[in-house]
DNA sequence: GTCTATATTTTGATAGAC
DNA sequence: GTCTATCAAAATATAGAC
């Protein structure tokens, strides 16, 4: 017993590699600017096709990709609503989460806020409602109920906190603004959560 | 003297057409989803090559649509500049007009909104210094100066309040907000200018 | 100005030796 | 598991007849 059985999905360090580094330049130069040939080379591979024993194509590394990232999110936001109570509490959790990933994984903000899934994963759902998302309007649906957040159509209560806080990163993310994430943090903070709190 | 010289450019039937096509597919399915031959089929020719007596390439069909619209919401925004003073009376047409636009030519929303644009014309401008946005921070300088707006960085103030707009305006283009724009327009504009505005 | 035919290039993907 | 070699397909773009 050298090596416990590997269940689900076992990564190999190659394996991990090809996600890093198609991570990396899907986010910066998008899917469809990046070819195989510039992973290989990226890699430093002689030619595509030892990528081809990891992942079936391309779009296979993509949709991993895109699925590891959701499940990540997706924990980590379960892990917000343990941990606290009030619908405020668990939105400033993710926006603290946000901006981190902004300062420290940048290429996963860039995946996540600015490339266009849907144009190279036709098949996956609309993303209102995959895992970390329907969890979302799930917090700001209790913050509806619980008299903390204004009554309003969850989805547009959504946009309004999200709007915020996803425009400010991706300014950060595009270089238009270019101080440390966190300076802006409590500020962006406070104008999403304005846009939806009841006033007392 | 049946016609004048025409100067700058003059823009056939033909042209239009294939700029109308071009813009519906690549609204819908995105520029690098979107080949000639959709393109052709779309017109109803038989070859790619008619396209090429119009347009020197691919390319520069997404350029030609994409100047055309920034000129456009430049003149628009110049006439908003021009018949309102209070920059939230200007910022609020901005607003209208968005969703206006969203109802009655949400293509060009789409194009504008859904579409990155730097992926396909990577020789443009950084978005914020396009026209349509530099003016647009202008009228958010002139509404800090002016004491109507909060004294903050003007680019965070244009990602507090048009990051409402535009995830509002995300939400019905892709239909995941269903009614009609107007429905929205109203609350959308509450927040957006809530979280920028000086309180009284 | 549109059609047929075709050139060119790129890219995704496979086969098989080592 | 990586390399060489190559395939097949698709897409952009061009040439030239009508």
């Amino acid at each position: 017993m050298e090596k416990e059985t590997e269940t689900v999905q076992e990564n190999t360090e190659a394996k991990n590699q090809i996600l890093l580094v198609s991570l990396k330049l899907f986010a910066d130069k998008g899917y469809f600017n990046t070819s195989l040939t510039d992973i290989k080379n990226e890699l430093g591979l002689k030619g595509t096709s030892g990528i081809y024993q990891h992942f079936s194509n391309k779009q296979a590394i993509a949709a991993d990709l895109h699925s590891s990232i959701m499940d990540s999110l997706s924990v980590s936001i379960d892990d917000i609503r343990r941990r606290n109570r009030k619908s405020s509490e668990q939105l400033r959790e993710i926006v603290d989460l946000f901006f981190r990933l902004t300062q420290d994984a940048p290429d996963i903000m860039k995946f996540l806020l600015l490339v266009r899934m849907d144009e190279f994963l036709p098949q996956e759902q609309p993303f209102m409602q995959k895992a970390p998302y329907s969890k979302i309007l799930k917090i700001i649906q209790a913050g509806i109920g619980a008299g903390e957040i204004r009554a309003v159509d969850p989805y547009l209560a959504y946009a309004y906190f999200f709007g915020v806080i996803e425009a400010t990163l991706k300014l950060l993310l595009t270089g238009t603004l270019n101080k440390n994430p966190e300076v802006y943090l409590s500020q962006a903070w406070m104008a999403a959560w304005n846009s939806i709190a009841i006033k007392k």
